[in-house]
DNA sequence: ACCTTATGCTCGTAGGACGAGCATATTAGG
DNA sequence: CCTAATATGCTCGTCCTACGAGCATAAGGT
């Protein structure tokens, strides 16, 4: 039956150790290739075969490892020069960034820019620039484009992106011509993934990532993959009815999360009127919550060095921040009662609501918590990526579309037409 | 390096097609032959080796298909009749069930019992002699057991069984001693694996299941696996705070969505004491609001014909439901939100409910939905396991595990050492 | 009796995985 | 400085699955 030549069995598991390889590289970037046949199981002789199937495939070389003991020396294994990339793009409210990936998952050229203007076609029209730049300067390198964009998908389409004011936009204007295909995500699902991979939530098998700017969004990942439902629009919590049912949401519902836990739930406690700008008006009562000059996101969220002074500040907007770091602790705990996660990942406004509310988000979530996680309750950590986990996401959903089974026979035959 | 027998790549892939094999016989049961071929895209000659394998293995047998036109005929693959079977129970608050399932699927001897008494130990002694008795008659063929259980799991061990009465009873008594495996999983989620793959969802890439009965159970299911978290306790869709805060659950929490669709909201807004049986006190206000004498589940829910009377009935009985109903709805279109699932399966009281409350629910469930999803909203529809779905999930989880990849090649092993 | 159609079987070939044996490159220790 | 120990890499013969082509088989249709 199978003779379509991309289709079976065969042609299908032909790929399958190759594209464990590359997996292994990109969780494990700068693995030793004794360590990638020891993590894989693979004799010898067969890591031999597919790593000089890989090596004359482009996707990587080899450089002599730093010796550590007796025995003899391996190779590190690294991206080939004339590997494969991806265009990662994440598209904010207020600026958008751009990288380029490699195969072991590393962002090169990380740029950063404000839009200009913040009309669709303008911001599209700065997006293909990127593109195509990209584009000249990696040629036939260039295998896929990924964006991670501040809306909603239904369908691998932007159907609304409130924080830009955008309706429905057509987004493929970004790759249109290039024969490239352009992978798109909600940057809340791919910041998500990026911490599952890469960033705080690696050793979990279920983690939950949760991102509070403007509402919440967030998505449950399982082994690295997202849980993005039928039309890719999963993952909106913060639409779910946690919060005060007299309360209206924009989004035509009553009591959604959203309300209880960002600028507009701050502005309410303080009984100030609704912000313009709810991102930056809360990071504005978390500063003075604190007194400090400025709480903003931690420069490095790894280190969790910079715990500002609880005294000192504003005691209402103290009271503030503690209302809204109870609801999010409580809603939080909600959702562990719903998914069972081995950790919970939060970005945003999350990490700093959490640390200048002290005991307030940590006694809501513990009394949130039903009896049986209460032995082990899952640790609710900072993202390790920050800002950043929507473009490192973007790369992944790029990554794993060129180094899957299907598009590693695509490049292979690209290679023997280029030839 | 993979030394180990049952390691390594080439080991798992022998086994991958064979696999496959069982698992499309088992979502088409009857299925034949050339059927199967073109289905898994098989060539006639690997058609004919795995066939064949399954055929000594014990696997299946062929029987002559019904001829239907021109063309050599081919046959249909059946169960063989000393092949692998697993035991599969079914542990609810009154009653008991039995069934021993096929690799086909199908469930042969359903049984059902009612408890003589609820104590641990009689009920754990009950289940133990039904393994006695399967094991007597199957023998060898007994490959595993898997159990349902109305209850809470965390890491493969009950913690607790409200409508049991019981806290946390190590089930391994049913089959120690026994050497086969013992699977266990929640009731409402294996009742939505069911669904998923041979009930009301087959066709859905992403369902969602929920079962009303005391509180609400459930479980998202991706290609018919189920979302279980990182231990096995996702699926408390019922202590997701939907409802009044000023409610408190006996979980300890406020707001439970449980507390506002089961029987005790029922009796809050009759104005009647909270009921001692929630389930049956449900049925009785059902009964009331249609006025019919005997509303109960479905004989058959893939008909829908017993439509009652919406009139006729005690008025603030419906009232009551409808209001009920109405909470379920909204609670529904925020899980859809959330999990964008493409189908919903209600189980338990919830499609009797529905149709007794006439649009309180529609309305509910179209007013919560976020605009994405207005243009097609996932249908709601009844279960079509009915009571019986946790007993068929756990076949299903019997069958995935004899079935897998590893079961066979031990089953293989198994038929050697024997001879 | 033929042809048509659908299916099943046999066999040669391709290619991945595996294991054994050998080759190689380094350190540790005398 | 030489040798043993250690870790790693390569080659090759074998096994097994998948595939395709050609042929065989069992029906219906004419």
């Amino acid at each position: 039956m199978p003779r379509n030549p991309d289709q079976g069995r065969a042609a299908t598991l032909r790929w399958h150790t190759a594209a464990q390889v590359l997996a292994t590289l990109r969780r494990v970037p700068g693995i030793t290739r004794a360590a990638l046949a020891r993590e894989l199981g693979l004799t010898s002789g067969l890591a031999t075969e597919i790593v000089a199937r890989l090596r004359d495939l482009r996707l990587l070389t080899e450089a002599p490892a730093p010796v550590v003991g007796r025995g003899r020396p391996t190779t590190v294994l690294r991206p080939h020069p004339e590997g494969p990339v991806v265009l990662a793009l994440a598209l904010r409210q207020e600026d958008w960034r751009a990288a380029v990936a490699t195969v072991d998952g590393r962002l090169i050229e990380p740029r950063r820019r404000r839009h200009p203007s913040r009309e669709p076609d303008a911001v599209l029209a700065t997006l293909r620039r990127a593109v195509d730049r990209a584009r000249d300067r990696y040629g036939h390198r260039l295998r896929a484009v990924s964006l991670a964009v501040a809306g909603a998908i239904y369908d691998d389409h932007l159907v609304q992106a409130a924080t830009l004011g955008w309706g429905a936009v057509d987004l493929r204007a970004v790759a249109r011509d290039t024969s490239l295909p352009l992978l798109l995500g909600n940057d809340a699902t791919l910041a998500g993934v990026a911490e599952a991979r890469a960033g705080a939530a690696t050793t979990a098998g279920t983690a939950l990532h949760l991102i509070v700017e403007v509402g919440v969004g967030g998505t449950l990942t399982i082994d690295g993959r997202p849980v993005t439902g039928a039309h890719g629009a999963a993952g909106e919590y913060g639409h779910l009815p946690f919060g005060d049912r007299a309360l209206r949401c924009p989004c035509g519902a009553r009591g959604c999360w959203d309300l209880a836990v960002d600028g507009r739930a701050l502005a309410r406690h303080l009984g100030e009127p609704p912000p313009v700008d709810a991102l930056s008006y809360a990071w504005e009562v978390i500063r003075r919550a604190t007194g400090a000059p400025h709480p903003g996101p931690d420069p490095d969220p790894r280190s969790g060095r910079r715990v500002p002074a609880r005294d000192g500040g504003d005691p209402a907007a103290r009271r503030a921040v503690d209302a809204v770091a109870a609801a999010l602790g409580d809603g939080i705990a909600a959702l562990v009662n719903l998914h069972d996660p081995d950790l919970v990942t939060l970005g945003g406004l999350g990490p700093a609501l959490r640390r200048v509310a002290g005991p307030a988000f940590d006694d809501a979530y513990a009394a949130g918590l039903m009896s049986v996680h209460r032995a082990q309750p899952p640790p609710v950590v900072a993202a390790a990526f920050g800002d950043e986990g929507p473009l490192h996401g973007a790369a992944v959903l790029g990554l794993d579309h060129i180094t899957g089974e299907s598009a590693l026979a695509e490049w292979a035959a690209h290679l023997r037409s280029a030839d």
